[in-house]
RNA sequence: GGCCCCGUCGUCUAACGGUUAGGACACGGCCCUCUCAAGGCCGGUACAUGGGUUCGAAUCCCGUCGGGGUCACCA
């Protein structure tokens, strides 16, 4: 039933904690894919983990998903034509297809426990051998079985030979039959473990192009193995390399809280720059650094991912979200920035006001976080930092702040370029640098030395903030 | 340890037998400048290693070394 058509493509989580970056680039390679040849972007729950698996999870990740503008064509929330998209919700069709394997030979049921299998296991680790499933059930006759003994239904490996396939990524890619062994298809209740499922479903959901990361390799054989016996056409394949931690080791929820992509959300990183940072991990286009979602669609392609593992790079990360702050419409980021002000206890309403704010520090700001860290001032009364009062509000300066809060009071308009104006002519009046003003009044403003231009802060202050605000300096 | 995959600047990468091995992040210097940031210019650092194949190898083959992945009734 996969026709050559338009391709179908799928993302498929286990819902075991939230989104994490190996995962929303696994999404996003395959959404780019689909998205560029006008085929299907589906996503598919594996939830068959029934320890591990939470209603909370799948939230999370349908979140994740959406804040990075990833959609999908079919899946939770949005049905289609080949569900149920939960895995918990197919169980009818595991059992139909694992019960035609058993009858046709191609898989069995074993009885062993899990306490003997454990314990076998343990005899060859203490040989430092390794342990496969020797097939104890392999040749049991079904009338010497009882019915009511727990079993699991495993995969009846072939006899010899090699399974092969033709990897998108990473060429060609065999493994002899002999290295694998007879699986644990699914449990006594059909509930399936991941090979089995993910076959069943890929071809019940008439996936055409499995794209995966690099850990999955191995298990692409014993699916190819299933694929001949169900006498299904197999998808074609695409292993992505793998993302590593700074340590080098894959990028895991356990050891790298930079896993988790909504803790950059948090952390004030704006969605298209998460985007871009992952999609360039293993995927390039010529020297092409700052690339839009639209570019990406246009552009992408598996023959230019790579096929080695890549090290996340925070510094790379925040040089993007610091481009993608800068070209940002002001009006798209009031939102998620007084998000990151509420964070701080402190408060502000959308509007022209918080727009001037926005526009004046977004092209100084690497992060909403760090920008709303550089904005205190504008929504509660500073403290003053000691080292700038001592450098900046000493006896020296009193003059130039008296001088330019006279102007300043006097101005008839108070808008940037006015208030720019007043600077100028109130340093060369003194004789002055435009430094030697400006810095002190920046201080008495705002607590420190840091901020935009002067007269763009003074004049989104506002005269009776700004005024106040130099009077308390020169009382300082 | 078995098996699988991989190996270009510190990091992300370009190169698809012939380039002074290119770009970006980071780093250093200079310029600009009212602070910060941005921006501009300049700079250093890489083909893991040993053999082949070839007129010619970062590119192809083999070995070595190194890294990662995977070896469950997790996915």
């Amino acid at each position: 039933m996969t026709t050559s058509g338009s391709p179908r493509l799928r993302f498929a989580p286990s819902p075991t904690g939230y989104l994490h970056i190996g995962g929303a680039r696994t999404a996003l390679f395959n959404w780019l894919y689909a998205r560029r040849h006008h085929g299907t972007f589906l996503l598919r729950i594996e939830d068959t983990d029934r320890e591990r698996s939470t209603a909370a999870s799948v939230r999370a990740i349908l979140d994740g998903l959406r804040w990075l503008g990833i959609d999908w064509d079919e899946g939770p929330e949005v049905g289609g034509d080949h569900g149920p998209y939960l895995q918990s919700e197919r169980i009818a069709l595991y059992r139909e297809t694992a019960e035609r394997l058993v009858r046709e030979g191609h898989a069995y049921r074993c009885f062993c426990t899990k306490e003997e299998l454990d314990a076998r296991r343990a005899v060859f680790e203490k040989m430092g051998r390794p342990y496969k499933y020797e097939g104890t059930c392999r040749s049991r006759r079904l009338s010497q079985d009882e019915p009511d003994r727990p079993f699991v239904i495993r995969l009846k490996l072939p006899q010899g030979g090699a399974v092969r396939f033709h990897d998108l990524v990473c060429g060609a890619i065999r493994k002899d039959v002999e290295d694998l062994y007879d699986e644990v298809l699914c449990r006594a209740d059909y509930v399936p473990l991941y090979d089995f499922g993910c076959v069943v479903d890929d071809h019940a959901m008439e996936i055409s192009l499995v794209g995966r990361g690099q850990e999955h390799i191995n298990s692409t054989f014993p699916q190819l193995v299933l694929y001949e016996y169900l006498g299904y056409e197999p998808p074609r394949f695409a292993h992505f390399p793998l993302i590593l931690g700074p340590d080098r080791e894959k990028l895991s929820k356990r050891l790298h809280p930079e896993a988790d992509v909504m803790l950059h959300r948090r952390n004030g990183i704006l969605p298209e720059a998460l985007l871009n940072f992952v999609v360039r991990l293993g995927w390039s286009h010529g020297n092409d650094e700052v690339i839009s979602r639209e570019e990406m669609i246009e552009w992408f392609d598996f023959d230019h991912v790579g096929t080695t593992s890549g090290v996340w790079n925070p510094e790379k990360l925040v040089w993007l979200n610091q481009h993608y702050l800068k070209a940002a419409r002001p009006e798209d980021l009031e939102a998620p920035f007084i998000g990151q002000l509420r964070e701080r206890g402190l408060s502000a309403e959308p509007g022209e006001r918080l727009r001037g704010i926005l526009r004046a520090q977004q092209e100084r700001s690497h992060t909403l976080a760090e920008m709303a860290e550089l904005s205190r001032y504008f929504f509660a009364e500073p403290a003053i930092d000691e080292k700038a009062a001592a450098k900046f509000l000493g006896e020296a300066n009193r003059p130039a702040l008296a001088a330019i809060r006279e102007a300043l009071a006097a101005s008839s308009s108070f808008d940037a370029s006015a208030i720019e104006a007043a600077f100028k002519k109130t340093a060369e009046t003194l004789g002055l640098g435009l430094g030697k003003v400006a810095q002190p009044v920046r201080v008495a403003l705002t607590g420190g030395t840091v901020s935009p231009p002067i007269h763009d802060l003074v004049a989104l202050l506002g005269r009776d903030a700004a005024l106040a605000r130099l009077d308390r300096a020169l009382g300082y």
